[in-house]
DNA sequence: AGATTGACGCGAA
DNA sequence: CTTCGCGCCAATC
């Protein structure tokens, strides 16, 4: 479970207040198109107790559906409580909250 | 080995 | 803006 492992790793590595879409990882492990497989491994989880697989979200930064924790509005509040910024959308705030692999260059300004 | 499915992503109508 | 369809990858039957 090579692809598997890494989305775990990457998963692992996303800080509080961001997120990341599933495109996004799936472009970390290699294959920028298995999205899918991504959703995939994180469903299969072996240790999805530790993987802040809520803050993984879609690019238009929408929430899982009824697949997750109880319901995207308890995802929501978990990333709300992380520091994660939505929109009236009822979305996350991709604009702000897009994980990035590379460190803040400013360090905030 | 072939067919099917699934926490996706994007284009087109 | 909403809905439909196709493509992609990996795992499972």
């Amino acid at each position: 479970m090579g692809f598997n492992d890494r989305v775990y790793e990457i998963v692992r590595q996303i800080p509080e207040g961001k997120v990341a879409s599933y495109g996004q990882i799936a472009y970390m492990t290699g294959s920028w198109r298995a999205s899918r497989a991504v959703g995939y491994a994180l469903h299969n989880s072996p240790h999805h107790a530790k993987l802040p697989c809520h803050r993984v979200v879609f690019k238009d930064g929408r929430l899982t559906t009824g697949f997750a924790f109880g319901g995207k509005d308890v995802q929501r509040d978990m990333l709300e409580a992380e520091g994660v910024v939505f929109t009236a959308d009822g979305r996350v705030d991709m604009i702000k909250c897009c994980w990035s692999t590379q460190e803040a260059p400013g360090a905030g300004d």
